[in-house]
DNA sequence: AAGACGAAAGTGGTTGA
DNA sequence: TCAACAACTTTCGTCTT
């Protein structure tokens, strides 16, 4: 395909493609979709799959909308607290389930049968309204933090996906959609290996690093997650990264915390300050020398943890450390 | 002077009664 | 809910290069 951006008439091209982008093409961020619900009196349009909410106006729906949406979407639009039902309970028809009509006579038991299927219909449409309400609003708290973190789509999409699990298990409730949602983020982390720590992520929620534990561990209860135990492993390639250490350095530290778990060194132990520690083995092993306090930084452990396990390490394994 | 080392006391989380 | 416990951190003094 051949861009024409110095010719006008590729300029041209380009700007109906954009329009025709804006006015057909539109594309769920968070799953992809094109298939969308449109809700005309809350001016918003939600993602059929995932339940994301578009938060820009659908334009031009008859007269009495422009009278009176702009402050009421002002107020809907906006990302925190809950937001207040403008229908409470009270006054909202109620279909019940005693077979008497208004009057109190007793109904047939055709209607009566008809009235319980209403009602199992309602209370189902306001739950799944419910449902999506919640969703949209974890759905933010998912980019916020996912792109802070800068976290790959398919970890997002995990989370997600951990996230209605859990609402639809009821988990949500009591507990804050933040918390919650940065669990999911941080078992979706796990699931897919991609090293963030339990801090890393808490850091971006105002609810703190207990609360999204807790939370992590319901997860785990109460959905069947297979999340693979924390794996030192892992770390190595991003702290050996940031220390601008060889490839070579890299296999050597795998190699070696590959031993220290085939002879049982690394159970209870924190993850970081092994791979750390491996780290720390290698670069002196090949001559690509760090100081602890380096690598410590690197690894968001202390150097006295690095200590710690590097001797553990090479008194185990039989390292000898040559000395400079 | 900087880095490595180790001891001792403190911290936050888990486990089991 | 509490105490015991293991892992980790903080702090600090000493030794080595």
């Amino acid at each position: 395909m051949s861009t024409e951006i110095t010719s006008g008439r590729g300029l041209e091209r380009r700007k109906e493609n954009v329009s025709s982008e804006i006015t057909e093409e539109v594309r769920c961020p968070i799953c992809g979709s094109t298939r969308f619900v449109q809700d005309y009196q809350r001016g918003e349009i939600i993602c059929e799959v995932c339940g994301y909410v578009f938060t820009e106006r659908i334009v031009d729906r008859g007269p009495e909308w422009r009278a009176f949406t702009p402050e009421e979407r002002e107020k809907r639009s906006r990302v925190g607290s809950p937001l207040t039902r403008l229908t409470p309970d009270s006054l909202v028809t109620m279909i019940d389930w005693k077979g008497k009509d208004y009057t109190g006579r007793e109904l047939s038991l055709k209607r009566k049968l008809e009235s319980l299927r209403w009602r199992k219909w309602q209370i189902r449409i306001r739950m799944q309204t419910s449902i999506e309400r919640n969703l949209a609003q974890a759905v933010n708290e998912l980019q916020r933090i996912g792109s802070q973190l800068g976290l790959p789509r398919h970890v997002m999409d995990q989370a997600l996906d951990i996230y209605r699990q859990a609402l639809e298990k009821g988990l949500v409730r009591g507990r804050s959609i933040e918390s919650i949602m940065a669990a999911a983020i941080y078992a979706a982390c796990r699931m897919y290996k991609i090293p963030r720590t339990l801090d890393e992520i808490a850091r971006y929620t105002k609810s703190g690093r207990k609360d999204v534990a807790r939370c992590y561990r319901l997860l785990l209860r109460e959905i069947n997650l297979r999340v693979p135990l924390a794996d030192p492993i892992d770390y190595v390639p991003r702290i050996a990264e940031q220390l601008k250490l060889s490839g070579m350095c890299v296999r050597k530290a795998i190699e070696i915390l590959k031993e220290a778990k085939k002879r049982g060194l690394t159970a209870g132990k924190d993850p970081a300050g092994l791979a750390a520690a491996a780290i720390y083995i290698a670069s002196l092993l090949l001559g690509e020398v760090r100081t602890q306090k380096e690598i410590a930084q690197a690894a968001r452990v202390t150097e006295v943890t690095v200590r710690n396990r590097y001797k553990e390490l090479a008194k185990e394994l039989d390292i000898k450390i040559p000395m400079k």
